[in-house]
DNA sequence: CTGTTAGCGCTTTCAG
DNA sequence: CTGAAAGCGCTAACAG
């Protein structure tokens, strides 16, 4: 049997009102009472049913977090680091693709009603205004990982995409000497394609060179095909600035596949830095984002929410990035 | 104000009792009530309070799951497995690490007397017997993923470890015919790597070849060590089956830094198919598992336990494995 | 088929 | 500082 407050109760001869008080901590119990109960309960090996204590404070210890139906690395990593700081602040993380047989609204809309999480991390390439409405109006604490400076409602925490892009686009015009170059986007409406084509135009602009820009979707394939349709035009660019590695990736594959050498013939550069970057040949120059530190970032805001601690009305907050140099370009 | 079943009940003429039935589908209600019932739910957008309903049903739809420490990318796709029909089935599926401040028993028992869960999958390199002690304790459903066929008292996923290492071993000797091979094993007390290096031996052994040992530890560092080790030995062999591709990976970095061609000068096999291993120069011939469906089955069998379904005493399913054929040996 | 009632374990007024 | 008591929303006997 389990033991509960009642039974500590009985043998320390208080009220449980008093035990309960004296197990959270609450400073009006006598310093004597609280240690006797405290030397009680710990004989009795007790620990609070926290079933019970959820439902009557109508709130659990729970994170949900939503993540997209894609996997990859970075999703891992973001779970590490989220995992890391809920743990130690006594909260647990519940994590929950986006299913495919439901829409993300209704996914996320079933979650808040079940009132089974305090707070949610959202994953989002990026915010519709249904969603949006869906989240204001459960007015439970949400951080979004997301990189659209003009979310106004809610904390994010972003990528560093523009300043990352910038650098890159940088660093091969002003080291590498290129005049000509290429980028393959990631999807329309993504938030951080969207910053990744603007740090890359910008810079382009900012320096005179001449430009080009190819449409993907952040799947090897359409780097592929981009890195194809950019080197058949008659306008071929001297390198190719893909909007993640696995589009980078596919850059390669039509490089290898058309007696292309990676850089003499065609420098290639990706984004994300993942695994595989540095095991390509050659190994291929890129962004690093700090992702452990966004799933830190996000957990610690959103429990700060949760405990309603004075802090700044909206948050946002940039994971820094980092140029890898490799020999791709 | 969020609705209850009290007010559901006065709306509809009925009691609460009569609410509740209805909305747990108990087949003792009259069909006009249930539907008015229904009805009048829908209308004031109800749903139930889960954390009242966990408390007292004294259980929660919530599954544990607890990683090891390290990540990769075997546990997001577990993971997503899980929780693919976790959702399915109206559980929540809750990730931990096992953290560095906390043994991974005390880690558990924790979790355990939190009360919060109703079912725990933990991803496993060794059963100690502390911790099934706890486990057994504990009364609550557990599925391990763990290869260990000795484990008697738990359902157990597991990697088709001992056959996929066979399988790849006769294929190096009767398909590339040769005669002297190594093996880098994975770290010590690791059910995994016990079992790929018994596939290795007995292959060996029936068909009679020459073979060697190197310890390793599943990290690319020591992968490049076994390598290094095996190949200023004077007894060479000619190919190195590594207990998984990260070590793999290991003897690709020291066999290029050594100027030896894979697979000319030496062979190298692996064992996982990460995605890296597709992209390495050459491609890594190894043996993919296919880990979604651990994940899956994982979950599949902990809520049938949490139902109390009708099923046999102790499950051991294993993921079949295959051989992926590349350029490296 | 439906209603009444007890109670889950805990927190939190309200009194004292 | 401590106790009594109410009540959170729901389920599950039990009675009818």
């Amino acid at each position: 049997m389990v033991p509960t407050i009642k039974e500590i109760a009985t043998k320390a001869k208080v009220s449980i009102a008093t035990v309960s008080r004296a197990l959270n901590n609450d400073p009006r119990v006598a310093e004597e009472t609280r240690k006797k109960i405290l030397d009680i309960s710990k004989q009795l090996n007790y620990s609070p049913n926290i079933l019970a204590r959820n439902f009557v404070k109508k709130k659990s210890n729970i994170i949900g977090m939503i993540l997209p139906e894609i996997s990859d690395e970075f999703f891992t990593e973001v779970i590490k680091g989220v995992d890391e700081v809920t743990y130690e602040k006594g909260y647990y993380t519940n994590v929950a693709s986006s299913h495919k047989y439901e829409s993300l609204e209704d996914e996320i809309i079933t979650f808040i009603r079940n009132g089974l999480f305090s707070g949610l991390i959202i994953l989002l390439s990026d915010l519709k205004p249904k969603l949006e409405a869906v989240l204001l109006e459960s007015h439970i604490p949400v951080v979004l990982i997301n990189s659209n400076t003009k979310i106004k409602n809610f904390d994010t925490i972003a990528i560093d995409n523009y300043e990352g892009s910038y650098e890159m686009t940088k660093y091969l015009i002003k080291r590498k000497n290129y005049s000509k170059l290429c980028h393959i986007t990631g999807p329309v409406k993504n938030d951080d394609s969207f910053l990744r084509k603007k740090g890359f135009i910008d810079a382009c602009e900012e320096y005179g060179v001449t430009y080009s820009i190819e449409q993907g979707d952040f799947t090897k394939e359409s780097g592929y095909k981009g890195c194809k349709k950019q080197l058949r035009s008659k306008n071929k660019s001297q390198v190719i600035f893909a909007a993640n590695d696995m589009m980078a990736i596919g850059c390669y594959d039509f490089a290898k596949e058309s007696g292309l050498k990676i850089p003499d013939d065609i420098g290639i550069v990706g984004f994300d830095d993942i695994f595989v970057a540095q095991y390509l040949t050659p190994p291929l120059t890129t962004i690093r984002v700090h992702i452990e530190e966004i799933g830190k970032n996000a957990a610690d805001i959103l429990i700060r929410r949760i405990k309603k601690e004075i802090m700044p009305a909206r948050l946002s907050i940039k994971a820094s990035s980092e140029l890898i140099i490799r020999e791709s370009c």
